[in-house]
DNA sequence: CGCGACGTTGATTTGCCTCAACGATTGTGG
DNA sequence: CCACAATCGTTGAGGCAAATCAACGTCGCG
């Protein structure tokens, strides 16, 4: 049942069977509905969650009660808000899927002791978080340098699967600009080829 | 020498003698003006520079020659371009001194010695890191949901003691604004206290 | 069938940018 | 020690990118 997270380890620093017996009692496989949540607003976040198949998203809520999506995830790749799991303190984010989803999740003290017994745990998720900062600070420094327009392009052009996949409201919270906008802004790329 | 970088990774977990005898070879002191570069678009990011004292900024360029903020880093924090630390592609970022700074810079074969021979740089530096992500995801929501006003306040409230020490451009550039934008939300705040 | 989710369009407003100009400092070389 | 340049913050006029608000068409689905 793990099958998909031990070959996910192996791009990092593979896993050897001692390990792979380490790590498999303490993921439990969770099936969410579209729309139904992993984490919300005000709850302490206790789990990594390793997306098996489907689609979420990571979101905070404004004043003004609009969503501002921050991250997404699919197949193979991890999300929790990182914040939260370390401080203990409640989240301000709301995780929740886009499609039926299927996740495997360890929860803090099954992470703790897996880093705690071996190291090449520390060394992983080292890297997995060494990757996704990279990611998010590309996002964030395009999205001060650059027009929409030209955001939305990126964003085609890094994720192009993940653009046809999800609603382009989505995308437009992603972006930082409004449905409306991006709506114009993809009938202009449309006639401008 | 090591001595501040000692005591930061007291914050974290803390160092033994063997650990502080394997790192303190590893490192060395460099002094730079203010205006020098620690890293140009085109090198290969190849260190982390700790800072011992000083400030520096980093940020990116865009087609129209303009520099966009997307980091600072003074007294006991770590900077690098982690992307092209990793892959060893050429950085599309600068790291720039605005103050006499000096740093203790570790070269990535010595890190890598560091992660091979002691877990626990592994374990440390995940959690630096993690801090870090979850810093800059603060920021990258910030800016995509609060207006120009807010992300200000916001801001001389997160660092307060940074904002009276660089040039308020420096933090415009930061915020995603123009320096002449911030000057008239600096005089508007301070009429409506 | 009817309802909610989704995308689109247009009219109007606004937050922020551009450009240009101007003091106030600070630094620096003659 | 002064002249001069460079840096830094500020102000104002005008313009544009993107938001707001409202309305409408389409689709998929319960």
């Amino acid at each position: 049942m793990i099958q998909p997270l031990v070959s996910y380890f192996k791009k990092y620093v593979a896993l050897d069977q001692h390990e792979i017996d380490l790590l498999a009692p303490r993921t439990s496989q969770r099936k969410i509905k579209r729309r139904q949540f992993l984490l919300q607003e005000g709850d302490v976040c206790r789990h990594y969650w390793f997306i098996v198949r489907g689609c979420v998203k990571m979101y905070g809520v404004d004043k003004k009660g609009k969503e501002h999506n921050i991250e997404f995830a699919t197949e193979n790749e991890w999300i929790t808000d990182i914040g939260s799991f370390h401080t203990e303190k409640p989240s301000k984010l709301y995780i929740e899927a886009m499609e039926p989803t299927v996740v495997l999740q360890v929860h803090k003290p099954d992470l703790l002791f897996l880093y705690v017994h071996c190291p090449k745990f520390d060394r992983n998720f080292r890297v997995i978080i060494e990757n996704k900062f990279v990611e998010l600070q590309h996002h964030a420094l395009k999205n001060i340098s650059n027009s929409a327009e030209e955001r939305y392009l990126a964003f085609l052009d890094q994720y192009p699967k993940l653009s046809l996949r999800i609603p382009s409201a989505q995308i437009a919270s992603y972006l930082g600009v409004t449905p409306e906008f991006l709506s114009k802004i993809r009938k202009d790329v449309a006639r401008h080829p």
